[in-house]
RNA sequence: GUCCCCAUCGUCUAGCCUGGCCCAGGACACCGCCCUUUCACGGCGGUAACAGGGGUUCGAAUCCCCUUGGGGACGCCA
């Protein structure tokens, strides 16, 4: 097998704020393009047309870029292998859907979410893995022709062998097997026309010749099928590279419920893109020679699998700190002013706060201390009174632990920041809770802003932004104040 | 539950492929000391790990097997 050029490509769904996970993922696969003179590509894979949003993409690119992880192909730049939109390239999964079916790869299932949700629920009770149970598979051409005919909505699967084995070799790993019956017959087209992940991806892939798949290790067990589609179009695989998952303390997998795992609000907490990208490297990664303060393009020149360990890493924001910390106090004087200025103090984020704070202030030099709350990061609840001592009067620490627990998760799902719809969204909690205004808002208030004497609540919260407002209320429920 | 992956200090890791140089090295955190009119930075030092059990071998953190533990996947999400 010749070695071809190396293309990699970092593929993210547009649902939500750019993700660490997807940093992560990105960097090394920059990086392993600089080290062999490849190309890095961009591909946004939109196939969901009920979670993709629209804000979404520009915030992806903007967040690359401000890591310096620059790509040679994509939606905005172009490349020879476009458009890097999946939802541009409709027409090529339904063709390569075709092929599938035509060659007796694939079929059409025309099973509604109804049956697919009973036949799960009675494989749960039979202890059985879940997984369709191929009905559609068998019906004879008659039956096929007269569904189609009547209209009847269908999705169109991979015909998976029932017996065998399917392999494929990780560059980490080596190689992993899986036994044919135990792949389900996975969807590729969804009946909205869409295609799934597994045939966009693979389609893609081969399309803009990638050399290296390098994604996170919650792949490994879908990749069978992607095998599969390889060898039913009759394609050269890719090299397959599985990185670890970043974990958060408890090993899980990393979520939003347990981190901070939104680029954005690293960047808004202070974090320097080369201390988080140095800080991801870090993340199963050594430089050698006890070497760990390195910058990008270090990397770019050392990066080898092989120096890639498997064991998931835990994102330790502790590290993170200490490490950004390394690289801020090696900034130049310009440099520094820079950052704060444009960061810390830029001229748009006062303009927002200047219509809260104008009315409780004096004289200018009451801002800073009045506002603190604006700029800083982490609040200190030492002292801090979000409960009520006396539980004939107000809440006990309990239950307004409880509360910001199920706020936490409604602000979690809350994609909109946006004035009316939090105020609708706060006002609609705490009714149906029943709790009087007071007993909600003051201690949403102490955990947002650490004081009493703030801005209206729900401006404020508007102002810092949802992924402050998240941080701290969860910071909050840690604190002593509700413990 | 089924399949797959993984396993060195609390955390990130070096060492493992090519057994001996490892009673296991570095970093974060923590503790102590020094510097210092404070704090921080910095310097020095310390606590702390090869998950367990079997093999193989003169010798195992390193190779093999089992157990245990952790994780992931099992969606018309990616």
């Amino acid at each position: 097998m010749a070695e071809r050029p190396v293309r990699v490509r970092i593929a993210p769904s547009p649902t939500g704020d750019p993700h660490v996970g997807t940093a992560y993922v990105a960097l090394f696969n920059y990086a392993f393009a600089k080290r062999h003179n490849g190309k890095f590509l961009l591909r946004i894979e939109d196939t969901d047309q009920a979670r993709a949003k629209s804000s979404s993409e520009g915030q992806i690119q903007k967040t690359l870029h401000w890591l310096g992880l620059n790509w040679d192909e994509g939606p905005d730049c172009g490349g020879d292998h476009g458009p890097y939109r999946q939802s541009e390239r409709l027409p090529i999964y339904l063709k390569h859907a075709e092929m599938l079916i035509n060659s007796g790869h694939a079929y059409r299932c025309f099973c509604t979410q109804e049956r697919l949700g009973d036949l799960r629920i009675q494989q749960r009770q039979q202890g059985l893995p879940p997984g369709y149970d191929r009905f559609c598979r068998s019906l004879s051409e008659d039956e096929r022709k007269q569904k189609q005919k009547e209209g009847v909505p269908f999705v169109v699967r991979l015909a998976v062998p029932t017996d065998g084995v399917t392999s494929f070799h990780d560059e980490l790993r080596g190689k992993v097997e899986f036994e044919n019956h135990r792949i389900d017959d996975q969807v590729l087209l969804k009946s909205d026309g869409f295609p799934t992940y597994h045939l966009a991806n693979v389609v893609d892939d081969y399309l803009m010749k990638i050399s290296h798949v390098i994604r996170a290790e919650e792949w490994v067990s879908s990749t069978p099928k992607h095998v599969l589609l390889y060898k039913f179009f009759g394609w050269e695989e890719p090299k397959w590279v599985h990185l670890p998952l970043l974990r958060n303390a408890d090993r899980s997998k990393i979520s939003k419920r347990k981190n901070p795992v939104s680029l954005e609000y690293y960047r808004r907490a202070g974090i320097l893109p080369e201390a988080m990208t140095n800080f991801l490297a870090l993340m199963g990664w050594s430089f050698g020679n006890d070497v760990e303060i390195f910058s990008l393009k270090q990397m770019c020149e050392k990066i080898d699998f092989k120096d890639i360990s498997l064991g998931g890493p835990v994102f330790d924001l502790v590290k993170l700190t200490w490490l950004n910390q390394q690289y801020l106090q090696k900034l130049s004087e310009d440099e520094f002013v820079r950052h704060v200025r444009e960061e810390v103090f830029s001229e748009a984020y006062i303009r927002a706060i200047k219509p809260l704070a104008i009315e409780r202030i004096a004289k200018f030099d009451q801002f800073v201390d009045q506002n603190a709350f604006f700029f800083n990061g982490e609040l200190n609840y030492k002292g801090v009174e979000l409960s009520s001592p006396d539980p004939t009067k107000g809440k006990s620490k309990a239950e307004v632990k409880e509360m910001f627990k199920e706020l936490v998760e409604i602000l979690d799902e809350c994609y909109v920041w946006q004035l009316e719809d939090l105020k609708n969204i706060m006002e609609t909690h705490r009714a149906k809770i029943g709790w009087k205004p007071k007993d909600y808002f003051m201690p949403v208030r102490l955990a947002v802003t650490g004081r009493k004497d703030s801005p209206p609540l729900t401006e404020t919260m508007v102002v810092l932004g949802r992924e402050m407002v998240r941080f701290r209320l969860r910071d909050c429920m840690k604190s002593e104040a509700v413990n």
